[in-house]
DNA sequence: TTGTACGCGTTATCAT
DNA sequence: ATGATAACGCGTACAA
């Protein structure tokens, strides 16, 4: 049998809720010379506290849920660093669950998550607006309330009483989309995103935006995803049909598979073509990508902070910044002369 | 207050112990008519268990623990997803630690996990074997036995009594290194691991052991890491110095790196020079990189079906598959004739 | 400042 | 087949 409370309070001559004051590092007032006692049989005896019985009293356990689509995709990835690195400082461990974006997955892994006493729950990443089980997640999201399981979202679920940290991904696109226009580029195509996915959605609108306020034509979106193979299809059909100014991706990922694709046509990238993606990955660096870098370990981190933090110091909605990364991926248009007199990126 | 156990009796009319028989999945025999009552108003009520005070009565919660290096490095995600997956089949939670690879960090979670009375604990990766802390841990390890605590690790870190799930790095190495020999190469390089790491040791290793067997020189192997930065820093030098047949590398970041550094600098690879890297990411498959699949994923998993499934089945040391996968990043010599007459890679 | 005693929600042992 | 009740290990009113 380990060692308990009762232990160390029998080794110290001393009562279970003296001992249980000094060791779970409450404040209440214990004399010096006491407190000595309790440490000293403590370390002898090697006590350590069993963190369960503990939450059991508590209503509560040191631990942190976060629901991501995939712990293999470096974008959920460095979520969950951020809360591990931000939950561990104060003591939790963190529970990582992959649904894979599937709603129902969802709702068994946060009711999963609600059992287990965590201490809170963040759910990372887009989801599917019109699917039946969001809505069974939002009416199991409602009775929360009981518990002591705070609830947060790092993506704008329009779930009434849950609060969220997030960028705007319709920024994210929106800013990329003007920055090619800005290079001189008019046919600029959109790979998109997962299908119904509200970050897809999102991010084609701030594509369209752009488009739209240069008066330029939208009509160049390429369905897609999040992964290599979407750029690599999206930029084959492109290679077959003709040739846009330039290639704006939902992701890094897609970008680079494109991008690939392009050079292995023996297209000149960015000379012919002009590429960009999303979220500044190790791989985007490789590659000299123009993208957006996307505070992913900062929304897994805040949020956390968020949550273990006073209830006070929680607003209803954070937004983190973006900002744009210019890479060799892309550059002027052909026929632009840049104002500056230099061919490099503007 | 969230509805419990007792709840659920008095509204059916029934002890806690039948309730708690039914709904706790017990094989104990219970009337088929209670049991409908039970459930009845286990619905009505809308109950859900408390996995704290359930695994405070059991002595075991239904998480399991994965102490990685950081999970943003896709092996050490591809594992926790095995881990996850296999665990959630089971109805377990995974919680993952991100230890940097540190012994003190690891020794601190092994501690927080034991104390959250999880169902099991896996290490992944590496370790250093020449650190005090690492002892420490191995003093703690050998004290689990009290607990229900199962601990598995996928390293081999000769600790005696810890089970181990693993690959063959020393015949992960010698392989590709092989393969790289029979293709005619000579002056092979190796573009080593972190300094002092397990797994960097045992590739190294291997990478001598073929080169040995081979009469040829084992000095050209340069510092690295597990990154794409030592692989640019490792290539550069090879540039300014003389450029070898061949370059091994301890991971496939790393052999990506080279090749770009490479390609950049308008060396043809595989050319002048044929690069192979470790893992089977997604990257080297878009960079058409040769390397070695390791099975990550199913290490994962299989760990932690053998810690869910009898204590029979758990044999001490479980050595998992590699399997050489041939790309365009390497090919023959330049002063070899293939046997087969072509000069595809063999 | 320290101690007593109950409660947290469930499982498991022993009766019935 | 069902019920009463003692653990499980700790936190915390309430007492002293």
């Amino acid at each position: 049998m380990a060692v308990s409370l009762s232990d160390v309070a029998k080794r110290a001559n001393l009562s279970l809720a003296t001992v249980s004051r000094v060791l779970s590092g409450s404040d209440y007032k214990v004399s010096n010379a006491t407190r000595e006692r309790v440490l000293k049989a403590s370390q002898e005896l090697g006590y350590r506290p069993n963190e369960i019985a503990r939450a059991l009293a508590r209503r509560m356990t040191n631990t942190l849920g976060v629901i991501v689509g995939d712990i293999t995709d470096s974008y959920f990835a460095e979520i969950a660093r951020g809360v591990e690195d931000a939950g561990s400082a104060d003591g939790y461990l963190t529970i990582v669950c992959n649904a894979d974006r599937n709603p129902s997955a969802e709702l068994a892994y946060f009711q999963m998550l609600l059992e287990h006493q965590a201490a809170g729950i963040l759910f990372a990443g887009g989801f599917y607006p019109d699917v039946p089980d969001t809505d069974r997640l939002y009416q199991a999201l409602k009775k929360v309330k009981g518990s002591n399981t705070k609830v947060l979202s790092l993506a704008d679920r329009g779930y009434d009483g849950i609060k969220v940290v997030s960028v705007d991904n319709v920024a994210v696109l929106r800013d990329l989309t003007r920055h090619l226009i800005k290079l001189g580029h008019r046919r600029i195509a959109y790979i998109d995103g997962p299908e119904g996915l509200s970050t897809s959605i999102q991010r084609r609108r701030g594509y369209e935006q752009a488009m739209q306020e240069a008066d330029l034509n939208t009509n160049l979106v390429f369905p897609g995803g999040f992964g290599i193979e979407s750029g690599r299809l999206a930029a084959a059909t492109m290679l077959a049909q003709s040739l846009p100014d330039a290639v704006v991706a939902a992701t890094d990922d897609t970008a680079i598979g494109a991008v690939v694709t392009f050079r292995q046509a023996g297209i000149d990238v960015p000379r012919q073509i002009s590429v960009a993606g999303v979220d500044d990955s190790k791989y985007a660096q490789l590659m000299n990508l123009t993208t957006v870098k996307l505070p992913t370990y900062e929304l897994g981190a805040l949020a956390t902070r968020l949550i273990l933090g006073p209830a006070e110091a929680f607003s209803d909605r954070t937004i983190l910044t973006h900002r744009i990364v210019r890479r060799g991926s892309t550059t002027w248009a052909a026929n632009v002369v840049p104002s500056g007199g230099t061919s490099r990126a503007g």
